[in-house]
DNA sequence: CGCGATTTGTACGTATGTATG
DNA sequence: ACATACATACGTACAAATCGC
């Protein structure tokens, strides 16, 4: 497969992110972009559009393609994105440990939970993320037995997702995601450094593989004074 | 301007969301819509795009397009939507009232809060939403008075968004947005009906204009146990 | 003011690659 | 092996907004 508006989607987007290309400023243009990579403008355009819909550019008619002022951390959470990558991308320094690791079966109650088939095996891991030595978010993971086959303990410390997408070549499709905020559980307050909450922001992820099995929910249990959800959208 | 890709777009949108095409349902494949509508290919997969980055449908390589499950309310919160919009297309029964409509200056500190240059006169509104009989959102917004211009108690009362995009003509761009959760103020306690909750979830709305610039500031306040946030996410 | 050059937006057409059945 | 369907890439043309001369 070709695919060269994704590494120039890569390219652009390092640049901007690197500081080449600062907010304010205005890209070199379509045609610019076409002779500096050799490619058409159709192939420009689709990568400008992936870069629009982070909203790190803006394309005005006749004027020109600019960048939006970002924080880096803000439109890493734009799609799918581990943990991992997240932590990697905002900068901060969380630590990870899994305080869970078992296989369950899931049952009705569970399956209406997590939208997972009922009569399947998972494994049910707990992840603590600590943050300047404080316990501020516990990640419950439900992923289907089938799918992930092989998941451990020891890559669930580091990181499953590239288990997942480089040992399995699983390809993950798209995700569904509710945030709430609900009253703390006990497990919960077993878990995490509450200091006194009684409610935690809660980020439930039903994730399906690409061809559209379900295959993982997740929940994201965040104690509030650190809990932030950044979002971009525009208007058509 | 022709956009016949918007036409597709909606036409198919409606189609889903009447159930013309439910839930797992294979859509009619690329080259038949180009036949149904008499448009070319790329116009046709551009109007899939759309519904692909709300959520609506799932493309899969060699079998055709799918519509994915959705609930109507999760969805309508994918881009900029006003309150009325959600409420509609949610079908929730909301009543709002104006309880503040004032004019102030942006100061520094206001600035610091809004991103709204500071020096300029801004309209700033309480509104309060009730559902069920209980008010469970507190929107605080903050219009710039250059921009928004003749703004009243009466509009807000209505749809501000149908005044300043109808009437104003003004092209909305984008806008970025924040979640938190934070301790209850004074304001909150007095025009909600917290329960005995201390906290709000919050989202932050900062507003542009399709030409970038800035116009708009909101705080939506909800009690946290009416709070809910969607959102759909792809892997790339 | 108009005119042309530049730039993005829309639409169409064609060709080829790749996955599916 | 073949037809179907989506994915990528290139090219062309014209519309519409903007800017400088």
């Amino acid at each position: 497969m070709n695919r060269r508006y994704l590494d120039l989607y890569e390219d652009i987007k390092n640049s901007i992110v690197e500081g080449n290309y600062r907010p304010g400023e205005k890209l070199p243009s379509e045609n610019e972009f076409c002779r500096m990579y050799g490619t058409s403008r159709g192939t420009v355009r689709k990568a400008l559009d992936l870069l629009a819909e982070e909203g790190l550019i803006h394309s005005l008619h006749g004027k020109g393609v600019f960048v939006l002022e970002h924080n880096l951390i803000t439109f890493s959470f734009g799609g799918i994105v581990s943990f991992k990558e997240a932590a990697e991308t905002s900068g901060l320094k969380f630590t990870t440990s899994v305080s869970k690791f078992e296989e369950v079966m899931i049952d009705e109650a569970l399956s209406a939970r997590t939208n997972l088939p009922p009569g399947k095996a998972a494994y049910k891991i707990f992840r603590v993320r600590k943050l300047d030595g404080e316990r501020v978010i516990l990640d419950i993971n439900f992923f289907l037995k089938d799918v992930a086959a092989g998941l451990s303990k020891e890559i669930a410390e580091q990181s499953i997702y590239e288990y997942i997408e480089g040992e399995l070549q699983l390809k993950i499709g798209f995700a569904k995601r509710i945030i709430h905020v609900e009253p703390a559980t006990s497990a919960d307050k077993a878990h995490l450094d509450l200091k006194g909450y009684n409610l935690v922001a809660v980020v439930k992820n039903f994730v399906h593989l690409h061809d559209g099995t379900p295959f993982e929910y997740t929940e994201s249990r965040h104690r509030p004074d650190r809990f932030e959800f950044t979002n971009f959208a525009r208007r058509r």
